[in-house]
DNA sequence: TTGAAACTATACAGACCGGTATGTATTATT
DNA sequence: AATAATACATACCGGTCTGTATAGTTTCAA
C-alpha cells in the first residue's frame, strides 16, 4: 500500500481542502490524515501553494471526466447541453457537496492575478467554451452568449445549493436552461 | 473626527474584509487601518467573529438600500425585476468589486450551521423573497420558481465577474432574465 | 477642579502556521 | 553485503494569529 504516495497525499489534501476550505486546512492536518510526514509531503509538493494548485488541477480533471461521461450518453447537441445540468445535479445530490471548488478558491485567495485566480479563470473559460461549442453544434448563432448564460445559471445554482442545502437549485436552473436554449434557437431563425 | 468610533471601525473592517478576504485580514491590520488600538476594537466587538457578523449585516443593509433606491425609479413590477440586474451591474462596474460578500464568506467559513453560513442563508432567502414578491405583482403564477432562476443568474454573474473581471456578465444575465420573465408571463396564461 | 469614561500605547500569552533540520527504519537493487 | 531510494519520527524555527493585561492619556461634564 501507499504505492504512489504522491497521489495519495493529493487525494487526502484535495478532500480536506474541499470540505474544510483551503486556508482552514493546515499542512499538519493533511500529513496526519494521510498518515505520512511533512518531509514526504514537501518532497512532492515544495510548498502548500503547489499542493493547492494540484488540488485545483485534480478538481478540474474530475469534473471534466464527469462531464464527458454524462455527455456521451446523448447524441443531440441540445440534449448534451441539458445533460450538463444533470451532471451537476448529481454532484449536488452528494452529501459532501460544498459548492464549486473554483468559486470557493477564488473567494479564499483574493490576490488578483495570483496563480489560484488564474486557475479559476482558466477553468471557467474552458467550461464556457465547451458549452459554446455544443451550442454552435446545435445551430445556435449567438452561441457564446447562450453559453455564458447557461454557465451563470450553473454557477448560481452551485452557490445557491452551497448556502442552502437541499434547495434543488440545479433542477430549477435546468428548467431555465431549457427556456433559454429554446429562445436562442428561435432567435437564430429570425 | 473619529466620532462614533464603533461605526468607523466597522467601516474599515468591512472594507478590508471585502477587499482582502476575511481570514486574510488580521485584527492588527484593521486596528492599524482605523488608527485605533486593539483595546478599543475589542471593547465594541468582543471577538473577531462579532465583527465579521457585523460586516455581513452592514453589507446586507448596503445592498438593500441600493436595491430599494434602484427599484423606486420603476413603477411596473416587471421593470423593477429588471432594475435589480441594473443595480448589480453598477456594483460590478466599480473597480473595487470583488464578488458577493455572502458567497465569499460562505466559501471562507466552511463550518456548516455556523453563524456566518446562517447569515448568508438568511440574506439569499430575503433576496429571493423580494424577487418573488415582485414576480407575483407582475402577475406571474410560478413566482418562486422564476425568482430562484433570476437569483441564480445574478449569483452566477457575480461569481463570473469576480473570476474574470470586465466580462460584462451581468448584462448578459439581464438578457437571460428578460427571456425568463417573458416565458413565465406566457406560461401563466396557458 | 476633580473624577469618570473613552481612548491610546505597548507588551504579552498561547496557539497555530508554513517550512526545515537531523536522524532512523525499511526496502529494493546491484 | 553494499548502496541508494523511500518514507518515517521528532524536534525545531520564525512568524502570525486572536485575545488579554497593564498603564498612561485625553476629554468633558458636574
Amino acid at each position: 500500500m501507499a504505492r504512489d504516495l504522491q497521489a495519495y497525499i493529493l487525494d487526502v489534501a484535495s478532500d480536506l481542502f474541499y470540505r474544510q476550505g483551503i486556508k482552514n486546512t493546515g499542512v499538519d492536518a493533511i500529513v496526519k490524515a494521510a498518515g505520512t510526514t511533512k518531509m514526504s509531503l514537501y518532497k512532492y509538493y515544495p510548498s502548500k501553494d503547489d499542493l493547492v494548485l494540484a488540488h485545483l488541477h485534480k478538481s478540474r480533471e474530475a469534473i471534466r471526466e464527469l462531464l464527458l461521461q454524462g455527455l456521451e450518453k446523448q447524441a443531440d447537441p441540445q440534449q448534451k447541453l441539458l445533460a450538463i445540468f444533470d451532471v451537476f445535479a448529481d454532484l449536488q445530490a452528494d452529501p459532501s457537496f460544498r459548492g464549486c471548488p473554483f468559486i470557493n478558491a477564488a473567494a479564499e485567495f483574493a490576490e488578483q492575478g495570483g496563480a489560484v485566480q488564474q486557475a479559476a479563470a482558466d477553468y471557467t473559460k474552458a467550461f464556457r467554451k465547451l458549452m459554446a461549442d455544443l451550442a454552435r453544434q446545435a445551430g445556435i448563432v449567438q452561441a457564446d452568449e447562450l453559453a455564458g448564460q447557461l454557465a451563470m445559471l450553473i454557477a448560481g445554482a452551485m452557490a445557491s445549493e452551497q448556502i442552502q442545502k437541499g434547495s434543488g437549485a440545479m433542477i430549477n436552473a435546468r428548467k431555465a436552461g431549457e427556456i433559454l436554449i429554446a429562445a436562442a434557437q428561435a432567435g437564430a431563425s429570425e
